[in-house]
DNA sequence: CGTTATCTTGACGTACATCAAATGTCGTGG
DNA sequence: CCACGACATTTGATGTACGTCAAGATAACG
């Protein structure tokens, strides 16, 4: 195992996976220890400068990407410049999933072979800050899951959480205001910071407001303001425009389900 | 192999699978005819009545479930009744996908055995109309796809498919106006009339104008006035409320896009 | 053919967007 | 270390798309 040198923005270099600290939140956590090699064998890692973007929606679907160190934003363009973020990813993440996309999807019933389209990636995703991932061609991932039927399962599984999770987020953005939002939003920030055990109540979030706003649906103006209402209220701490203490979590938890 | 009586609402009866219409639209398409016998085996046909909920939210999922007749709406709710609907359901629809509900999904990461929880469906479905599926027991599907590992991949494909229709739902919610959300929502439903080759320009929409507005994050009269603005703008033909005619396809698609 | 739910249409209100400007933050170089 | 500039964030004033409330008009149904 040897070390490659590459220029600065993109450095790659085969991934050693057994000290890999994302790979138990990630898929690679369904392969075993010692099976690792099969996966080090096809895993390439990859530095990213911030604001790269490294996956673009409707390009040609041939790797797919793990999160291995920083945050990234996945999201969605309308041609006018418009932008839903559809979602932050950090390690452990996984990307690429992608569908034969025939224009308009047609929500799971095909019954023909209108599949012969090649597959594309349905979203765009770009660094955050640096980052780290691993990228695999999408051939080796279909072999890993022949190999590894675990595999197949937790991609599955990862699937269904993502898919869940989307769902919850077309409550918040058909059907909550922007308290809500912003109070869902936090509550879920912290509980992302600490998957397990009690949820963080000090919180740091490495996307701006922009990203905000373009994840709430809202603008940036209401989101300022509306953390500043949080602010006055004490339900919040602003140490610094990245840093925000929770500081009533359960007054939160209540507005982001609804209630208030 | 037995009959087995059940109240008119939830008829049941064991499902033949090799004359399904819906088969080649849904996962079990997957399985080749000559092993139909290993799915009929463990399927179940079910009669709904129109408005009958068969799948409730945060409840333990046990089952999966196919639809073969009519048209489902799925949803979720906040606690003082405010309603999303994430989609809708004809022929071929798989639902029941799951997570081990940690009150707070945390987007595909985890790591640790906080998964001890037991799967809970994380979205309601009931009939619109009179519906007709099949039901599989979980442990069934699980056997079902170490049988046939296509059986699986299809669940995999089905499930991303599913995915980017949610993301491309979160573009609309949270970045388009009613305007150019109803266009979307009529090309999109077109689209899925006919999944393959031209796409409908007379299309029945079997929902009410509630679900139309609870699935586009509008209000009834919002999307009332906006079908009648169509309509004098000459974009579509109100035959009756459920019989709409797209009278100008290629203004609907720009306008859905986000151009207009 | 009456009764009731759904859909349409109108008048008015408001939460959030838009536009505009001040303030804060942080990297860079003197 | 501090001054400067670029950009992110905050704050304020105003506008508007869509929601809310309230009748009517159609359609569905027994």
């Amino acid at each position: 195992m040897m070390f490659q040198r590459r220029p600065m923005v993109v450095g790659a270099a085969p991934a050693p996976c057994v000290d890999c600290a994302s790979r138990p939140f990630g898929i690679c956590g369904a392969i075993d220890e010692r099976d690792l090699a099969s996966l080090a064998e096809v895993a390439v890692a990859i530095d990213l400068a911030p604001g790269k973007l490294f996956m673009e929606e409707s390009e040609p679907a041939d790797h797919v990407f793990n999160v291995t160190a920083g945050t990234v934003r996945i999201f969605k363009l309308l041609p006018d410049g418009r932008r839903q973020i559809v979602g932050f990813g950090g390690p452990g993440q996984f990307l690429g999933l992608a569908t034969s996309t025939v224009l308009d999807r047609t929500r799971g019933a095909r019954g023909c072979d209108c599949r012969a389209a090649p597959a594309a990636y349905t979203v765009s995703a770009e660094a955050i800050g640096p980052v780290r991932l691993c990228r695999f061609s999408r051939a080796a991932l279909r072999r890993l899951m022949d190999d590894f039927p675990r595999m197949e399962d937790r991609l599955l599984e990862t699937a269904a959480t993502e898919l869940a999770a989307a769902q919850e987020q077309l409550v918040l953005l058909g059907r909550k205001t922007a308290r809500e939002r912003l109070a869902s939003f936090l509550v879920a920030q912290s509980a992302r910071a600490r998957p397990c055990g009690p949820p963080a109540s000090s919180l740091f979030l490495p996307m701006s407001r922009g990203d905000i706003a373009d994840y709430l649906g809202l603008t940036v103006e209401t989101v300022s303001r509306t953390l500043r209402r949080f602010r006055t209220e004490r339900l919040i701490a602003l140490r610094s425009p990245t840093h925000v203490d929770l500081l009533d979590r359960a007054a939160l938890q209540a507005l982001a389900q609804g209630f208030g």
